[in-house]
RNA sequence: GGUGGGGUUCCCGAGUGGUCAAAGGGAACAGACUGUAAAUCUGUCGGCGACGCCUUCGGAGGUUCAAAUCCUCCCCCCACCA
């Protein structure tokens, strides 16, 4: 199947450049594409899920997709759809920020025998000069044209503005394109809907150098059907590095989709056949909800391999009952669809000594410093409205006191209210 | 450089001397309903071992019994002019 297909009824494409030269491009022996990634932050996150995952498909069909990091660009920061400027970033770092990334990315791309390609746009761009660059590369960009760009709209219609370092940005990455064809006979971009105009400003550029044509392919703009943007929580974002967001809170980011995201993302998230997802649109109910513990696993298993997917699921077994999955339901997923013991479950924990519980300590201390409250005022608040629980059982009194007769196994399993964890587990004779 | 408009609690945004821990909305948290979903309704939403005390309205001073509100200086943002 061609990628093009792959990627259009997975749900990866918004728009093309040339609909049907990129078909015939794929379609006559492997092509190479790229996606650029902003080294913001030295993880990557749930939001560029959708970027890595349009390369990840393009490798298993047959191509080399180049991943290109931008130590380069990331020290000019794009505004495209932004509505305030970055924060510019040090050289330090950003080249911290790649290691990380580049570690997140192997574990979905094979970067074997140069099978797809990690690049760094610093390599070039921190070497350009001002004059030869702005004569052999400047003079085939209108600002006319640019400022009406889509993508520096929102800027140039608001009070902050756009200033100049930003204004460079498209210029820059449509070096990178050109780039890139010159030297990795790239002719493929993809990109969010958000990089439209950068896109387009490299394939012209290619094309008054070289007379050729490179393609662009646009994904969406993923938001969830509460209209959130993807992978933001009111927590932050929902990142890949394990120490930033534990496997457990990614597992549970997932199975708390949307029941009309299920699908949607399950073609997006995950490499399970489109027909067995396409068959999940018609379910409902305790049927749709294993099939988000599907997703939850799948996605899980992609990011964090299968032991930390495993104990992710058993936690959430343990904590919220184990459902079966029924066998007819995603049947390709190795997801384990048996009645089975938990063990070695990763719910959140800290320990707490057992002295400190024969003395007696008031439970909303406990709720706080778990990290189940913000505030001890919000841990009263949460034991006054009802919402805190030890061991399954709610905290009726607001002085309450846990003492070592609330152990159970040598574990006090705290709970806000319908589906927040914490356990403590008791040290000391 | 000049002139004008701004900077308020997570966000937006009211408030121009006491009735202000600060309207309203959003987000968030909890309860009910449920399917670890959505929608809806209800409560909460600066800190504190808490019917009282403490710290907030760009920063530093000042006026006043009393300041987010008035005065002085400073910092930052925006618009227009040069």
């Amino acid at each position: 199947m061609n990628l093009i297909d792959t990627l259009q009824e997975r749900g990866f494409v918004e728009n093309t450049t040339h609909d049907k030269e990129i078909r015939d491009c794929l379609d006559t022996g492997i092509a190479t594409g790229y996606i650029g990634f902003d080294p913001t932050a030295s993880s990557l996150h749930v939001g560029n899920l959708v970027q890595i995952m349009s390369l990840s498909q393009m490798q298993k069909h047959g191509h080399r997709p180049i991943a290109l990091v931008g130590g380069g660009t990331g020290l000019v920061g794009d505004p495209s759809g932004k509505t305030e400027m970055r924060k510019l970033l040090t050289e330090e770092a950003i080249e911290e920020n790649m290691m990380g990334i580049k570690k997140q990315l192997a574990r979905f791309l094979d970067f074997n025998d140069d099978k797809a390609l990690m690049l760094n746009n610093a390599d070039w761009l921190k070497q350009l000069e001002y004059i030869p660059f702005l004569r052999d590369i400047g003079k085939h960009f209108s600002v006319n044209r640019m400022i009406k760009a889509d993508s520096y709209k929102t800027r140039i219609d608001s009070e902050e503005g756009l200033n100049f370092i930003e204004f460079n940005y498209m210029i820059l990455q449509a070096y990178d394109f050109l780039k890139l064809f010159e030297d990795h006979q790239c002719m493929v971009q993809m990109g969010g809907s958000d990089q439209w105009g950068n896109i387009v400003a490299g394939i012209e550029l290619i094309r008054r150098k070289h007379q050729k044509t490179a393609f662009g392919i646009i994904s969406p703009l993923i938001t969830t059907s509460s209209g959130a943007k993807m992978g933001k929580t009111a927590q932050g974002a929902i990142w890949l590095d394990p120490e930033k967001t534990s496997p457990y809170d990614y597992f549970q980011y997932w199975i708390n989709t949307d029941d009309r995201d299920v699908a949607r993302f399950m073609a997006l998230f995950t490499f399970l056949p489109f027909g067995e997802v396409k068959a999940i649109k018609k379910l409902d109910g305790a049927d749709l909800n294993s099939a988000k513990t599907v997703l939850a696993f799948e996605t899980t298993l992609l990011v964090h391999g299968r032991d930390e997917a495993m104990k992710a699921y058993n936690a959430a077994s343990n904590m919220f009952g184990n459902r079966v999955v029924p066998k007819n339901i995603l049947p390709s997923s190795e997801i384990h669809r048996e009645v089975f013991d938990f063990e070695d479950a990763s719910v959140p924990s800290s320990t707490i000594a057992i002295d400190t519980l024969k003395k007696g300590i008031p439970a909303f201390k406990i709720f706080q410093s778990a990290g189940l409250a913000d505030s001890g005022g919000a841990s009263r608040r949460l034991i006054e409205q009802g919402g805190a629980y030890i061991n399954g059982r709610r905290v009726e009194a607001i002085d309450y006191m846990i003492t070592d007769k609330d152990i159970d196994n040598m574990e006090i399993l705290l709970r806000s209210g319908k589906k927040r964890f914490h356990k403590l587990k008791v040290e000391g004779k």
